[in-house]
DNA sequence: CTGGCCCTCCACCCGCGGGTGGAGGCGCCG
DNA sequence: CGGCGCCTCCACCCGCGGGTGGAGGGCCAG
């Protein structure tokens, strides 16, 4: 029996899918969460085998609670569930140890057989997303080394996605400038060629943009 | 037993939910979609007592999906299923012929007692729905577009509201005004308003705050 | 070595965004 | 009835944002 514990901010995903989980062969369902703040208590207090973490949920986010897993130990296995396959924060949940994916196309026996295969301790990435993954981290080892933000949208480069970052967050360009210490000017060059790879004509856009990438949505006021 | 059809492009929710479904007494699932046309043409065939229909779906969405079935006759009854109390569609999925409403926070009990009472040729709106339907239904009468009312955050009018949604989906004023068939003059005074209110300072940060309570990233959905 | 990418910076222009200080009509509610 | 909130609109101002057209240095690959 492995034992799994749940996590998706949808009551609907939870119940639905944790029914279907129960009913599965060798497969337990040891408890739901809603958040990740939840996940990460639940995990300490039922000990499972697999988590099944959705990554947008609110609070704490599925990349911190899968983070905050893997720093507790190897024990509980991260299995990552989100809609879309190409979202920036998969590669983020990877690193921050999940060892499986699995995007909301995928049916029964595809979730089956990632909870089990991440309890044997091998890895389960969902097709969709494998070649998405191997391809960031080609570009990743030649680079810097695995520090963070690696593949970036669109073909941004890293000091335009970290500009990117900041108008998202509200500031104007001269606050960007003296976060950056940098010029104004340089941050308005930034500004235009980052404008003009994703396809936005201004920072309103350019807001959405970086919510929808997952590039921005977690600094600032909470709500 | 009521007959149950499942529209929901998500493959999880479609099993999921699906499986919950058939485990329900005096409930019986004869068949799942993966969006509207196929919603449409299952119900054609199975002649369902219910339809349970997400309203964000690819090539023919929701909304035009009941639509359809409800042109059909009055046989098949459409419940909403829907992330969002507040999304625009909900109200014109009720317009189009809905007959109960529940978001994805709904647990197994709710749907259950949501499908029963469409059955019975009764309405079922979620309580998170509910006042926010009678509110804008109030308000019906100022036009088409102004299909959007909820219980929103930090004293924000439905116009405002309005506004801030569409900044967040990157118009400008000038736009916005042509939008809602309003002078640019009138978008500026429901700017400045919804600004104070939300306590930012520009566009950029009424995108993030858009985001952030929910009131936008739908914008441009598709898979 | 040379080309190219990235980051840095400059000067200039202008249009839209954001703020102020009003005003009037309408519907709801005390 | 009278007030208040919401929506509508006007005139004006100014500063930041966004676009153009450059330029130079550092770094890596061809």
């Amino acid at each position: 029996m492995i034992r799994v514990l749940l996590a998706d901010d949808q009551r609907v995903v939870r119940e639905g899918l944790g029914t279907l989980l129960g009913l599965l062969d060798g497969i337990e369902l040891v408890g739901t969460a809603a958040d990740g703040e939840e996940a990460v208590a639940l995990a300490a207090a039922e000990d499972p085998d697999v988590v099944l973490m959705d990554l947008r949920m609110p609070r704490c986010d599925g990349v911190e609670a899968t983070r905050r897993l893997a720093a507790a130990g190897d024990r509980p296995r991260v299995v990552v569930l989100t809609t879309y396959a190409d979202d920036v924060s998969v590669l983020e949940a990877l690193r921050a140890g999940a060892r499986g994916f699995l995007t909301k196309d995928a049916g029964a026996e595809d979730i089956r057989a990632a909870i089990e295969a991440v309890s044997r301790g091998e890895a389960a990435l969902d097709p969709a997303v494998q070649h998405h993954v191997v391809a960031a981290l080609s570009g990743e080892t030649a680079g810097e080394g695995a520090a963070r933000a690696a593949e970036l949208p669109d073909g941004l480069t890293p000091r335009e996605a970290e500009v990117l970052e900041l108008i998202a967050r509200g500031l104007t360009n001269a606050e960007i400038a003296r976060e950056l210490v940098v010029s104004e000017a340089t941050v308005k060059s930034h500004v235009n060629h980052l404008f003009a790879k994703a396809g936005v004509r201004d920072r309103a856009q350019a807001v959405a943009y970086a919510f929808r990438r997952g590039l921005a949505g977690g600094g600032g006021d909470a709500g």
